[in-house]
DNA sequence: TCTGGGGTCCTAGGACCC
DNA sequence: TCTGGGGTCCTAGGACCC
């Protein structure tokens, strides 16, 4: 039996927890770049602000409605949700950290009951961490999902649990597809054409076969999850990861390509420390440049190259200078630029690495002052040694938008909460 | 009358998740 | 003026191997 625990408007939950001025007002979080709505509290989704709204289309709204506004505040969410698992690891030998905001949990022993079990860990997260989860609990991942959509949906005290096959086959009967865990706006646009409203349509629908030609592997998955067949098993270690990436949209739009260098070699840097973060390195990099795809009376132009370095690497000016030569070459002048970003793949173990003769970067050397600066940086600042390609700390022209930007109280000495009493 | 069989690796595109 | 960021998996097709 799986339980799924998720936190309810979790960006906006984070931001309500340290600024009670904002426990009556309506609430939305934008994406970055304050770009679009990304999360809204209960009072700004009874106003029918829908998710992903641009956010230039809300503004006269936010003056007339008195609705709250910030800017994602990553560092803030990224310590809750910390706070949170920590809370849920102390409740379950076995669970799984499914997202920022969720997990999914397993129990060895359920003699106190799945739904006073359930009640009884939303009491202990609410107390111990300020955020109000809902829980989903059922025989498959899927089905728990689903359990947890019912829980956020229609009942009072967030909690759904599915115990017997007449549980599973009423929410089945009313969950619509396209809230389907695995199923997305494609296939449930599709379904819904053919009549396939709910996922009890979509059950009856298909034979093993079918599902499978038409969705492959991952539908038949889904298709029996539903059914109460486990497909999908929990993952207790996190898989090692393959790729990693730092893309941006810009503050304004670009045409240099000396701005496009900069912004380039700073996402490669950070992308780079990510990287030296999780002890892993990089036997490929692409970079990519794009126009602003929402303006139609401007020229479109999307430039991507790639390349696979002869040694896997955790070096950040061997990966800067490649990423400045990558530039060059899908460089078109005469464009506006949106948006653009560094992917890292083929990642290694860093203690694995073929070395070759002719490595042309000296990797005992490099790895020391990486460590070094990593070390620098952490103590002091983000970007107090960094290379020169990465300009100044200065804002330019490509920097992103945070106009609504919260205050990091979890995290930050000077950003501590002051209580007057 | 009419061109083998079996395999790996890489990439692009599509779909999905939060 | 103005629309996010970061991932994974699956499949098909091409290139290449013996």
């Amino acid at each position: 039996v799986f339980s799924l625990i998720d936190c309810n408007n979790f960006y906006a939950s984070c931001e309500k927890l340290f600024d009670p001025a904002l426990h009556t007002r309506p609430l939305v979080v934008l994406s970055n770049n304050d770009g679009c709505v990304i999360a809204r509290c209960a009072r700004a989704k009874a106003r029918n602000i829908p998710m992903g709204m641009p956010f230039f289309k809300l503004r006269e709204r936010i003056q007339q409605e008195n609705i709250a506004v910030r800017s994602s505040n990553y560092e803030l969410y990224g310590d809750m949700s910390r706070r949170v698992m920590n809370t849920l690891a102390r409740c379950t030998p076995h669970m799984e950290i499914y997202s920022i905001d969720e997990a999914f949990l397993t129990f060895p022993d359920t003699a106190s009951g799945l739904s006073d079990t359930g009640q009884a860990i939303r009491h202990r997260l609410f107390r111990e961490t300020g955020i109000p989860v809902s829980v989903g609990t059922a025989p498959t991942k899927t089905l728990a999902k689903a359990a947890n959509w019912y829980a956020k949906k229609h009942t009072k005290r967030g909690v759904c649990t599915l115990e017997s096959a007449a549980d599973i086959s009423v929410l089945v009967e009313k969950l619509p597809v396209e809230e389907i865990w695995g199923i997305g706006s494609r296939h449930g646009r599709r379904l819904k054409e053919r009549g396939i409203i709910t996922a009890a349509d979509f059950v009856r629908a298909f034979s093993p076969r079918s599902v499978q030609r038409e969705m492959s592997i991952t539908g038949l998955r889904t298709w029996r999850e539903l059914q109460a067949i486990p497909a999908i098993p929990l993952e207790e270690e996190p898989p090692p990861k393959k790729s990693l990436a730092v893309t941006r949209s810009f503050g304004s739009m670009v045409t240099a390509k000396s701005d496009l260098a900069q912004a380039l070699s700073r996402f490669t840097e950070r992308a780079a420390e990510k990287l030296r973060h999780g002890s892993l390195a990089a036997q490929r990099m692409d970079i990519f440049i794009l126009t602003n795809r929402h303006r139609k009376d401007l020229p479109d132009y999307t430039g991507h190259r790639g390349y696979t370095f002869p040694v896997p690497t955790t070096d950040t000016p061997e990966m800067v200078h490649t990423a400045r030569r990558l530039l060059k070459e899908i460089y078109r002048r005469g464009f506006y630029y949106k948006k653009a970003g560094v992917i890292l793949s083929g990642l290694t173990d860093d203690t694995h690495i073929q070395t070759s003769l002719f490595d042309p970067v000296n990797r005992t050397q490099s790895s020391r002052l990486m460590a070094a600066c990593d070390t620098i940086n952490r103590r002091y600042g983000k970007t107090t040694v960094h290379t020169a390609a990465a300009g100044g700390a200065q804002k330019a022209s490509w920097t992103m938008r945070q106009n609504h930007l919260s205050f990091c109280p979890t995290t930050r000495w000077k950003d501590i909460i002051t209580v007057r009493v």
